[in-house]
DNA sequence: CCCTCCTATTTAAACGTTTACATTTATATT
DNA sequence: AATATAAATGTAAACGTTTAAATAGGAGGG
């Protein structure tokens, strides 16, 4: 059953089906509405590939992931999701584990039409490559911006959000906070640890690295990082992380030194992942818009598919401290 | 640049060019190496969309997901795609939030033919549906084959392996054993709960509906579910959950009430979930093979991608019942 | 030198759409 | 009624491949 069909079921010419089908409004409201109930009859559903090929347009864009294990990711999606679909966009999802050569392999598909558009989570190639990929072919970046590269993205403002966590901190009266965070050297990371300097900086504590801890982001290097920092005189009462999971890593390194969390040393993490609230003590954590982040990272490409040579847009979303029973919150 | 360049690059006409990019034999040697050498020149990459239309297969197959926040499904879609792509298959991941209508939705790609077949991880469509879904299109089930369809599949054996897990409580000396569920009533679930009563009644223990409490799998239900077994007489000393977010909650409410999970009562998960190590006490689990339920469940896309009428398999993979501190492991 | 039989290559149709352009039909204007 | 204008529909090419069927070019046999 093809369009071909569906026209001479209904004595017309291929033409006038196809107007029907993509609302050209230069055809007879009569006509329309045989044709509409022929096609319905017949449950004639226009061939995607005879479309694309035509319009040298596949009506799909590729998000691309680091990792699917990371519950994090899956709000964002689903933003992205239901904001493409709206536009008659359907999404392909492609997993790259941190690989270059995985990378590679799919953005090609942007260059070999697979798909019209990118949506990026995480980039390991060089901001030159990002600049004239995003120069050449509609694409977004989402939480992770490449530095110095020439694209649009959408993130939260990372460095103001850890600023705002440690400024709390001091407030409260902490004089020794630690920071357990990554080695990816990204932005969000090194803004994460900018915040955390800054914030001491503005509030005449002298920065001292010994404090900050890099390692991996896994629950493991969050007690390893703890463990280190529990060991630095005067011992730190408060600890932000650059994640949920380091976070519940040097909760449970602290609960098995017989410390209270919460109480004796606070911990922060980040991403607001569900798992902060299935520990015990539950934790804290900067929250991230993440259906919002999705959403606005495709309205964004929106903007490119129309135009690739729009301008290139960064924008910044909120983001909200959670607290819970790791900062001495109880509810 | 398409196939009609080369051609004309190559003074060769469009029909040698397919065939050595399709690895035709019938092309002489020194022909081949010269076109070779121009498409290496110039890049050349098929375009795919040509290619779909004119050969009726998109090359792409669908993963059906009811949620992208479960780690769980993270490495089974590493195997598929993996082994996918060995056979020149790209996969589209979509998520259906356990919606119905979702559902439809993308199933109906396999009668647009935007996809040659699918890959699904759950299903909420009825029987009969399935299984003419199955009997049209190249369509498996992994690891939740809908009970009486006749469609491929890949699992393990939930009933034998709560069954161990159960026979391995009672030699231990437990005489009450309690289970959290689910409510999906779906071919795992139930699976897993009449291994439960097969392991009771085998033994000469007496099955009891109160010391079976179902509800959803959050967290949450985890500790409502501990919450009513603990108020049964006499207290269980075991606990077998459906999935290791169970698992979770009913420990963080065992241990709200001053009881050691792993000596007081001991808890069981199901997945086997990077979370079981990241608590205290670590979880016992089950694991599933997840790569390889992956692996094999393209295996058999695969066998009816190439003959749709090819004899529907059912594949049962092993499983590991991996002991740790609720258990009262110490490793 | 002619014929047969391979092998290598070309020709042209087909896949299912969309759309610029051409044509027909209806309506309005004089 | 004749003409101009607008609206509705039709025609055919184009998108980039693959692949039957046709054809050309040799090699070998007689």
């Amino acid at each position: 059953m093809n369009i071909k069909d569906i026209a001479s079921k209904c004595n017309l010419s291929v033409a006038t089906i196809s107007r029907v089908i993509n609302n050209d409004p230069k055809v007879a409201d009569s006509t329309r509405k045989k044709v509409l109930s022929v096609i319905d009859k017949y449950k004639f559903v226009p061939n995607i590939t005879g479309r694309s090929l035509r319009t040298q347009k596949s009506n799909k864009i590729l998000v691309l992931l680091p990792t699917m294990s990371n519950q994090f990711y899956s709000e964002i999606i689903q933003g992205i999701e239901e904001t493409a679909e709206e536009k008659g966009y359907a999404i392909l999802v492609a997993v790259t584990n941190l690989q270059e050569h995985q990378e590679i392999k799919y953005l090609h598909m942007l260059r070999m039409k697979h798909v019209d558009g990118c949506i990026s989570l995480f980039n390991t190639i060089e901001a030159d490559a990002i600049t004239s990929l995003a120069k050449n072919y509609p694409f977004v970046q989402c939480c992770e911006p490449t530095m110095t590269a020439d694209v649009s993205s959408v993130e939260i403002n990372n460095r103001q959000a850890v600023y705002d966590v440690v400024k709390q901190f001091i407030d409260k009266g902490h004089k020794t906070i630690g920071m357990i965070s990554g080695n990816y050297y990204k932005t969000s990371e090194l803004g994460r640890e900018t915040g955390y300097q800054d914030a001491l900086r503005d509030h005449g504590i002298k920065f001292d690295k010994n404090l900050v801890v890099k390692n991996f982001y896994r629950y493991e290097d969050g007690a390893i990082g703890a463990k280190k920092l529990m060991a630095y005189k005067p011992r730190p009462t408060a600890i932000v992380c650059a994640s949920d999971s380091l976070a519940l890593g040097a909760t449970s390194y602290l609960k098995s030194q017989g410390l209270k969390v919460g109480i004796d040393v606070c911990v922060m993490g980040f991403d607001n992942t569900s798992i902060t609230t299935y520990t015990s003590p539950t934790i804290s954590s900067i929250n991230q818009p993440r259906y919002d982040l999705g959403k606005e990272s495709f309205k964004l490409l929106y903007e490119k598919l129309q135009d690739i040579n729009s301008v290139n847009k960064k924008i910044i979303l909120p983001y909200q401290i959670i607290h819970r029973e790791s900062t001495g919150s109880n509810n």
